[in-house]
DNA sequence: AATGAATGAGATTTCATTCAT
DNA sequence: TATGAATGAAATCTCATTCAT
């Protein structure tokens, strides 16, 4: 059995190609600056993938499976549903804003930018997001809660920590995350 | 009184790229595209604008004024301060799913997208966030509500309707706007 | 007689085209530049000048007309025919360095840069030139002297002054005309 | 042994081009221009010079390195001042007239045409002219000289062969420089 | 005498991709 | 596995020029 030596260059390229798509976005990332960053030729990154597009599809998945998995580790060991949706917002912060660039991607790059393979571009957002819709859909809510809505409520404040998270300063994903859910959950009126 | 014909080329223009530059992003849109919907040749747009980036410099100025000024006549006449932020969410899906373009672009198009008037797109979309400042510092909240954060997710929730939003089915901006706001506004648990 | 009023744009614009042409060289020149400094539109220069070439052409017209005057008016009052060349070097140096633009034109622009006219400007460069010829000519000469080659060397180097005169610091054309004709007539070996 | 093989459409793509600027001029000369001379798309250029403009610096380059080792290995066999500075002048000439077109580039293209590189082409043309200096500053020569003066016509004298030089009718340049060497060194008058 | 708007050709450059080696 | 060289299409932009008003 192969170690899988034979793939690290493969990796490299795929984290820099992420890395860049993330803070630059598609369009603006040539194959050159890939090449670039990773110390190959242009010409080279076509022995690893066939196309630019395939090489964001391929972080695309990557990046839904890193985060699925995380969101799913990170509720499975918990059983009250506000816990659990507090530690799954929290992880899609963390993911958005922290972890590794695979996951910012999902959220940076639309898939309009990739006609080609828009729906599974698409579809893999909706796994990802479909995930939350067990952890609303498990909370006790009030009749007049709109379930849907709230979901893309959350859904929508969590991505949006992409603009304006800084690690530097202030809050770790886990307090925002944390916060998030309370003022969802309690009233906030005085 | 000669009317204002002579922009009318000019406007034409700008409502075009901003049509195109919302549906498919900036990088995605080429100058033949913008040409082509207006009826010009690619070069003549440059009698009008001196470059791609300028012209969605001039979007983005046209769109948060228009945003801006939506806002405030939405929320003006209001008095109550759950009443005006409720106006003011649902101005802000209404900009960005079904307003004129120039809007749609502010939060389509990313500043990371045109590096020249990078700091000037960012201070634009800064000017339209504050508004949403004084709605929520008005809201007479319990000490323990982080305002800030609160208004992050407000935001948020409201961006995020681009992606989701369908004009044909389902709910008018209003309506929606008015939900979100309950949402945050009512203890939602059982 | 109609006065030279309607000119007076017309002159402007000339003037201004000439500046930028023995800064800027021709084709680095554009009519939009030229507009500019003149306070025109681009097209409005087409009611003075049916093109581009025309303009320059105007200018190598107007240049050697100025320098050729100059030129003559330096040497008619001079006999001896040393003091006649030391003269004439004067006033070619002065012309190429600090007169107006139109003669530092003529040695900026190469007829080459413009193929419908070249043969008119070469013929206008050589109307100049020939002014040196007799010159020459009538200088008393040791009989091993090429008058021509000399002609060529004593123009080459009165030339050159365009590329290295500094109007502030050191000496006015005059003396450096009245030092190259110097060294070109007296024995400059020790 | 693999020859330099690699670089020949290299040298061939910027001996093309220093023939077409050498010729046209630089403003006149279309990457189209050259990428056809040389049997290439204008795209594949890109491939081995990044820009126009570094095109004509490295023609410069070479061009400054072959004059300067040709007029160095024209004078270095020589002892006597006077001899050097004709071989120098002659080199000179020769160089501007029938050697390869990168140094004819040198002084028929402007450092004012490529802004962005100004003052290296600047440079370059100086590190030329210096040579003369040493040879100008040998020669025993009156007290009255002024050696800076001497130079710059000499210099002057033998770019401007450029402009009137015939490989067919007439001298060689090694005749041109050698007389041009004599009118400076006698007494020309009668 | 000049403007405002546009044209059409062509400029430089970029870029995903290919392919022989 | 990767390189070196190139392709071909398309991108942004420039520019001399035209023309109705």
């Amino acid at each position: 059995m192969k170690p899988q030596r034979a793939n690290s260059r493969n990796d490299a390229l795929i984290e820099a190609a992420a890395e860049l798509f993330a803070s630059q976005g598609y369009k603006s990332t040539s194959m050159r600056d890939i090449s670039k960053a990773v110390g190959m030729l242009p010409g080279s990154i076509y022995y690893h993938f066939p196309s630019k597009d395939d090489l964001l599809l391929a972080i695309y998945e990557s990046g839904v499976e890193r985060i699925t998995e995380t969101l799913e580790a990170a509720v499975e060991p918990l059983v009250d549903p506000w816990d659990r949706l507090q530690a799954g917002m929290s992880a899609h912060i963390r993911a958005i804003t922290q972890e590794s660039a695979y996951t910012r991607v999902i959220f940076r790059v639309e898939p309009d930018d990739v006609p080609k393979y828009k729906s599974q571009l698409v579809a893999l957002r909706d796994r990802f997001e479909a995930q939350f819709k067990s952890l609303v859909d498990d909370l006790p809510l009030a009749p007049w809660v709109d379930r849907h809505l709230l979901r893309l409520m959350i859904l929508g404040a969590g991505n949006h920590a992409r603009l304006w998270f800084s690690p530097d300063g202030g809050n770790a994903p886990e307090e925002i995350g944390a916060r998030f859910c309370r003022l969802v959950r309690d009233s906030i009126c005085n």
